[in-house]
DNA sequence: ACCTAGGCAATTTTT
DNA sequence: TTGCCTAGGT
């Protein structure tokens, strides 16, 4: 075994607490959970930590026994059920804490568990070493039985950028063409099979056949063989591992079947087939073993956004059949956001089919509330400008804290346009989920040397540091190591070592090899008795990494060298580099700088699970949100994937919540006209307000009547009053422009209106240019299924010298034309590129 | 062995 | 438009 720090010796079935049923729980035994006892006092039938509950916040926490699902809507404490629910079973003497197996997501989630938990019980969390993600428990499972899965349990973590390098080499190995065969995605092949827990003989033969001339299931396996020589694994094993010794040795299944005595899940609509998998053979033991499951998972829904890496929802929407005879509890009081905003958001979501079924409601009168503001903007600078002003009123206005709003994007090339504002207007803002610390190239070469340290098999940062920085050994002499290391089996390190003391080599790489392979000797051997944050020092110092930089005289060359400072300092905090090793490899974030007040900006998916007094949302246009992609990809499902992604935008608002369309933005450089999301469309109008803003439309042919071009808006009543029809809800005259805009931008694409005699199908008709290549393919879709693909390309109607006009920059002349891509000079705006579709002939 | 210009592609992200 | 990667040059 391998004697981990916080390894914790199993216990025998003598040692637990007595059984005892949920309607009499006797005396807590010793320790925790008779403090915690202690704590609720002696004559209260009602502990205190439960009395602050709802009804059914209280049933999901003390049903403890059997199967319970909990559906958890947005805002309807959801965390504060899954910590009581941890701190009852602790109080009442049900378990030890180290008898709790209480899995998350993300590491963010886990800490705020643990947090939570010990303010409830006491500082006795440290206790409850089974909390955690479903990879940090996974890691900790695989370390213990590691021998198992062919690994040694000093195994290395790769992460993504490792295992990119890893399969091109193997695909380089098979003699096939890397640039036509991309790594990147066999990686993503590998990791979709994972996802499923299959292994390369489970996979199906046309996803096997499907990449690199249909050896995919060999370069799988190919893979995984080098992954154990490596001694190595990769995210997916963390999970796909244990799923495999639970199967093939019931009596490791077993000794973890009599350890757990409740298991709780996080997000349980998040998890992918393989985690289910793992859930179901730990909480389905043989009823002879013990009492009931006892499975407590909590989730929304409404909230699975994250379909696209495997997720499955089908896993929460299923539960019950399941684990059959399961209570199923839904939290629906809503104690985050306004009446308004939450009208908003069941009204949005209620499109969706397929949910379990949810109603959000609050008690909070909704009188002084402002309903949702819908605003539009000529262009994403505009936007950007006036989320800016907006943000600085309500500064001024009602000291509001910049802490307490949030701008959530689609995608996070959206973020820079605000953030060139904000830098400009001097207003403090920080991004959530950009660039993380350890993903920094100078921080992964110095990983790569802890690790080879550590680890000398780990042939992979062995490779990235050998030549960085520049020792003179090129490809060849790699190429020499690797063929060695190869031959006599041997870890890349050894293969070097052997290399530099036979005259196999040229002098100069032979040197450089030689100095090489005795510094790490040397460090290896400084590795159990000298303090790691000094021995870090002292390889970064002897490796010349830091000179490195030194020399450098780039401009971010100081920021690399505190980034390293910051590296070695944050190590003191481990008590081991091994252990920091494993640190850095599951928990790839640092913390963030929350002193400072400053405006968040965020993307949708990095929003869920916060909240905001005050939500912008901006980029609600056909193509960005919902996006092509989606759309293209997913069809039906994708777009209501997109839904739940705009309903936890909606949902993260406690008081105040502006969306915001655009008419043009500019992807990849070219400018495009744009219509507004269907999803403004999808808002009820008793909680939605259309702003009218300034500078908004203006500036070109007015159009009449605000007539949607498709008919009634097809939501609008459903759930409200009246049947009031759409033009009514949006009569105002910058939605009008809006929808006349629309019309324009459809008639333009396909040519005339006559195309608009079919019911309804100018949704998302119109190709919006996102996801549409270079060939223009253009994609017709109706509500997100796609009905015809079709290849255009048309040569561009326009030569050079043509006079133009186009929408947002005027009168110009064509300067060049590539396809259907045109450089024109403006007279006023200057030189653009632009689609042809976009410009009229003057 | 190292450096630099053009080609190419561009959601969402945790671990 | 930008950023990344690769090929080809020095």
């Amino acid at each position: 075994m391998s004697g981990f720090p916080d390894d914790i010796p199993f216990f025998d079935e003598d040692d637990l607490p007595p059984r005892q049923s949920p309607a009499a729980p006797a005396q807590a035994p010793g320790g925790i959970a008779a403090r915690a006892m202690a704590a609720r006092g002696p004559q209260h039938q009602v502990p205190d930590y439960l009395s602050g509950l709802n009804p059914e916040q209280r049933l999901a926490v003390e049903t403890t026994e059997g199967p319970v699902l909990v559906l958890a809507g947005a805002g309807t404490g959801k965390t504060r059920v899954l910590t009581t629910r941890i701190a009852h079973i602790l109080a009442s003497g049900r378990a030890y804490p180290s008898q709790i197996l209480a899995v998350t997501f993300t590491n963010k989630a886990a800490r705020e568990m643990k947090q939570r938990i010990g303010v409830l019980v006491g500082e006795a969390v440290e206790g409850m070493p089974w909390l955690g993600t479903f990879h940090s428990i996974g890691v900790k499972i695989l370390r213990r039985h590691a021998e198992l899965a062919g690994l040694r349990s000093d195994f290395t973590i790769l992460d993504t950028d490792d295992v990119i390098r890893l399969i091109k080499q193997l695909i380089q190995a098979e003699g096939l063409d890397d640039k036509r065969w991309p790594a990147r995605q066999f990686a993503q092949m590998i990791d979709g099979w994972k996802n499923k827990g299959l292994g390369p003989s489970e996979i199906a033969e046309g996803d096997a056949r499907a990449f690199g001339n249909g050896k995919g299931r060999e370069l799988y396996r190919a893979y995984q063989e080098r992954l154990t020589t490596l001694n190595a694994c990769d995210f997916g094993d963390l999970l796909c591992h244990p799923i495999r010794i639970f199967r093939n040795h019931p009596d490791v299944l077993k000794e973890y079947h009599r350890r757990f005595k409740y298991i709780l899940v996080d997000e349980y609509q998040d998890t992918n087939t393989a985690q289910y998998m793992w859930l179901r053979l730990l909480a389905q033991r043989p009823s002879a073993d013990s009492g009931p499951i006892n499975i407590c998972c909590v989730g929304d829904d409404d909230q699975s956004i994250y379909g696209w890496r495997g997720a499955e929802v089908d896993n929460i929407l299923r539960f019950d059949k399941d684990f059959p005879g399961a209570t199923v509890v839904r939290l629906e009081r809503n104690y985050r956001s306004t009446a308004h905003i939450l009208g908003a958001a069941s009204h949005l979501i209620a499109h969706n089919e397929g949910r379990l079924g949810k109603t959000l409601f609050t008690e909070k009168p909704n009188a002084d509330d402002s309903k949702v503001m819908v605003h539009a903007a000529w262009d994403s600078e505009e936007e950007a400008r006036a989320v800016g002003e907006e943000i600085e009123a309500a500064q001024r206005n009602t000291k509001h804290n910049l802490n307490d709003m949030a701008i959530l994007v689609r995608a996070s090339f959206q973020m820079r346009e605000f953030e060139d504002r904000f830098v400009t207007l001097g207003l403090n803002y920080r991004v959530i989920g950009g660039p993380r610390f350890y993903e920094r190239q100078e921080i992964r070469d110095a990983m790569a040397y802890f690790r080879v340290v550590a680890q000398g098999a780990d042939d992979l940062a062995f490779e990235r540091i050998v030549n960085v920085p520049k020792r003179g050994l090129g490809e060849a002499a790699i190429r020499q190591v690797h063929d060695t290391s190869r031959a006599l089996r041997i870890p890349m390190l050894e293969a070097a070592a052997q290399l530099a003391e036979s005259d196999e080599m040229k002098p100069k790489p032979r040197a450089a090899l030689r100095q090489v392979a005795a510094n790490f000797a040397r460090w290896k051997e400084l590795l159990d008795n000298t303090p790691h944050t000094e021995l870090a020092e002292i390889i970064l110092d002897e490796s010349g990494y830091t000179a490195m930089w030194k020399n450098d005289k780039s401009a971010d060359a100081p920021t690399r060298l505190e980034n390293l400072k910051e590296l070695i300092r944050s190590m003191e905090d481990y008590e081991s580099l091994r252990s920091f090793l494993e640190h850095v490899a599951l928990v790839m974030d640092a913390e963030q700088n929350e002193d400072l007040d400053a405006v968040n900006i965020m993307t949708l998916h990095s929003a869920k699970g916060l909240e905001f007094d005050t939500v912008f949302l901006p980029g609600w246009e056909e193509g960005l949100f919902p996006h092509q992609r989606s759309l293209d990809e997913g069809g039906r499902s994708g777009l209501e994937e997109e839904r739940r992604l705009a309903y936890v935008g909606l949902t993260r608002a406690k008081k105040n919540l502006h969306i915001w369309f655009t008419s043009n933005r500019r992807i990849h450089g070219l400018w495009q006209s744009t219509l507004p999301s269907r999803f403004l469309e999808e808002l009820p109008e008793a909680h939605v307000e259309v702003a009218e803003s300034g500078s908004g439309y203006g500036g070109y042919g007015d159009r009449q009547s605000g007539r949607s071009p498709y008919g009634a808006s097809r939501f609008d009543n459903v759930g409200s009053s009246g049947g009031s029809s759409f033009s009514n809800a949006y009569a105002t005259p910058g939605w009008q422009r809006a929808q006349a805009n629309r019309t324009e931008a459809t008639d333009r694409n396909w040519g005339s209106r006559s195309g608009h005699s079919v019911e309804r199908i100018g949704y998302g008709e119109v190709d919006s240019g996102y996801g549409a290549g270079r060939s223009s393919v253009k994609g017709r879709t109706i509500d997100g299924e796609l009905v015809a693909k079709s290849v255009s390309d048309t040569p561009s109607a326009f030569k050079v010298g043509n006079r133009v006009f186009h929408q947002k920059f005027g009168n110009g002349t064509v300067a060049a034309i590539d396809g259907n891509k045109l450089t024109i000079d403006f007279d006023k705006a200057g030189q653009k590129r632009v689609l042809d579709g976009f410009v009229n002939p003057v």
